[in-house]
DNA sequence: CAAGCTATGTCAGAATACTGACATGAGTCA
DNA sequence: TGACTCATGTCAGTATTCTGACATAGCTTG
């Protein structure tokens, strides 16, 4: 049922952006169904994993490695201060930023679902070699390099 | 703002997942700031790409093709019935499903959007081999699949 | 020092996407 | 035929994320 090619579009069973875009939604669909049963969301597990990994970032700077807005990051942030998960102290140090840093509770909370997570990426690497991989990550560089730059030509 | 040398344990430094994420970001936000001025999100985009090439899908083939839920896509082809870039029939020639049709309008529109959307990819894929832009796909293609496959043995 | 710029945290409202639910049409099977 | 299952379109409500806006802290520059 699918003919009729239409001119210069872009062809969709052929196009990276378009395999990019399923594998990345195959990705978050994957970590949801393990993360649900543990209460927990993409975005919250993300969070988590950014605090055990760099203590003490920043509203924004989580936001940044969330990819999120820092409003976003901000009503996730207190709910999970609000839960007990991470802690932010009342008054800045230094400027305005917050250090926030996870509690023992949001640290046993983040190791189960650091495993799953895990699991689901080692069952989306299943089948690539060692070679591939590298060359996936080399590439995936590449394209994050290149889309960033905006007047540069690579 | 918490001084760099995150220097201990950045495993989301060297996760595939992580990085896919990244690009797939990269990607989406590169794709919105060329559409912006179309007046024209990246659903709507890939809705209208969608029945460029493949004319006469249904509202459900529509949401799994652009990867959102059929809800979702419902209430983006009623608006863009509403503003006569598609056609729908009022009755299913078979079925329930309605075969939905691009207008010359609608047509039209997504001309400049294919247009600005193939120069991203074409920036995103600066730099990048022939040989390589083979291998990201062949790559992408088998995490998709080992993502999907539940209980598939390899 | 004063002014300007940037980054941050936060509140509020709007846009977007999702889950739940219901009815309908088509195919399967006993 | 009738019951069952599945896919679809659609309505309604909820949840999530975003854009806009404001005040504040620190740095830079003249």
């Amino acid at each position: 049922m699918s003919q009729e090619g239409v001119g210069a579009g872009v062809d969709l069973e052929t196009s990276l952006g378009y395999l990019l875009k399923e594998a990345s939604s195959a990705l978050r669909a994957a970590m949801e169904e393990v993360l649900r049963p543990l209460g927990m969301s993409v975005t919250h597990y993300a969070c988590l994993e950014l605090l055990a990994q760099r203590p003490g970032l920043s509203n924004s700077e989580l936001a940044r490695g969330a990819f999120v807005t820092r409003q976003t990051m901000n009503v996730l942030l207190q709910a999970l201060e609000r839960d007990g998960y991470v802690t932010r102290p009342a008054e800045a140090p230094v400027g305005k930023a917050l250090p926030t840093r996870l509690t023992p509770s949001g640290r046993r909370s983040l190791e189960k679902a650091s495993a799953a997570v895990r699991s689901v990426e080692a069952r989306m690497l299943a089948g690539l070699t060692e070679t591939e991989q590298s060359g996936a990550f080399r590439i995936l560089k590449s394209m994050i390099n290149s889309l960033h730059g905006d007047k540069e030509g690579a």
